[in-house]
DNA sequence: CGGGCAGTTGATGAAAGTCAAGATATGTGG
DNA sequence: CCACATATCTTGACTTTCATCAACTGCCCG
């Protein structure tokens, strides 16, 4: 049994979890978990479905599959703040303790494996492979939030935007892609880097007027120019 | 040797260390560093030395006896985010990878024990409590990242500001105390904060005038009115 | 074809930043 | 131990950035 816990652990993860932010793409996580047999559930979820709820018991941990997965804070008064979209071969909850102590919901339709999280804690205790793969995602994710603190705590709404499609590019690969998915609405993105959704619509607008990207459609986006967008980010501007 | 290390470790500090960023109590500690043989040395370090800079080779990791310690990432043109303060009990750079992905300077005098990481590591890999410790850091931390990131994405100065004394109450033991030390700087707490040293002034002053807190010495604050602070804090205002 | 939601753009206001001056600590040499 | 020099902190006047409020567009789906 341990050994198909180990199965399900694709080879090709030991690269594709490598890099601050990369990640595998979803074809290739699919056939790779298809052998995960009796350890997960899969779970499907429908576009703004939630997952489970911050304070929630949490008797799960998920890895994405397919789809995108949003996880935030909400404060009393309504206040949103994500904090990290997941994509496929993501681990999300493993931090958890007894509660969950972030909201999760489906983008668009996700496709999630699930664990009961006693079980997974078990492995994690035996199984050495799943424990590293563990560690590296919590400290993946520690190193996202430090990031995504300097974003908020020192870049202006410009310098956010642009790191924030850096971030996306990124993590589709090592390499720079021109074009860049936005499976999150305007609205997520402003909770994600702490604006409002005018200010998100303002700024893409200027970034376009500078000719440094460009919005073919409203759910990707293609940089026309990377170096200009990088020196954006790093505040070279 | 080690022993010596950890009898350093003044029993004060066995309450000061608890919180929702719960440590373990020194006398843990002191048990848990007892196995830990002839692995971790002394260093000390003066009001504002550098402990490692973001990028430097991660050759050790570090734990905080006496003191206290900023972690922070700079931007090129200078401008800094704090991401967390340490206080004593509190682990550190067990995230790091090949370099560090922080700065690490001590806020006053700081005495700390230095783990080299090869070491540490095979450490983590055969003493199961050893590495429930690690694993505890890292997810208290990625908690701490999330609250941190919810501050400075949807929360007002004033808020930031109440959020923050009552971090540092809460972190000083369970229930409530009067008094807050602020062993940091104005310019550290804006920092930690996204705020400037300006508004910082202000808004603590704004907080005086409301009589929620006093702040009889620049470093250290008394709260007066805990559930104002409190509502302040989530947004009652 | 039309209702509704997501996104965009414009006009205005408020919160926090910047620049500048003054006050209070802190630390050092005489 | 005092006096001066330097740091840090505080407060004030003004500016900038982003939020708010409001109108309008276009796209998606029945």
């Amino acid at each position: 049994m341990l050994d198909a816990v180990v199965a399900t652990q694709p080879r090709a993860y030991a690269a594709a979890v490598y890099g601050s932010l990369a990640r595998a793409p979803a074809a290739e996580v699919r056939r790779q978990c298809a052998g995960s047999g009796a350890l997960g559930t899969v779970a499907r979820f429908s576009r703004n479905e939630t997952i489970f709820n911050e304070g929630d018991e949490a008797r799960y941990c998920y890895r994405v599959i397919d789809g995108a997965v949003r996880l935030s804070k909400v404060m009393l008064d309504g206040r949103r703040q994500i904090v990290e979209f997941l994509m496929p071969g993501d681990l999300f909850a493993v931090d958890a303790d007894d509660r969950y102590s972030l909201t999760a919901e489906a983008l668009g339709n996700a496709v999630l494996t699930r664990y009961s999280r006693p079980y997974f804690q078990r492995l994690t205790e035996d199984v050495p492979e799943l424990r590293r793969e563990m560690t590296a995602s919590l400290k993946r994710d520690l190193a996202a939030a430090h990031h995504h603190l300097l974003m908020l705590g020192r870049q202006s709404a410009k310098e956010r935007l642009a790191s924030f499609l850096l971030l996306l590019v990124t993590r589709r690969s090592g390499e720079q892609h021109e074009r860049v998915d936005l499976p999150m609405s305007r609205q997520d993105i402003a909770d994600y880097l702490g604006l409002t959704i005018e200010t998100v619509c303002r700024t893409l607008a200027d970034l376009k007027r500078l000719n440094v990207i460009a919005t073919p459609e409203r759910h990707y986006a293609v940089i026309r120019n990377p170096n200009a967008l990088r020196a954006i980010a790093s505040g070279m501007n």
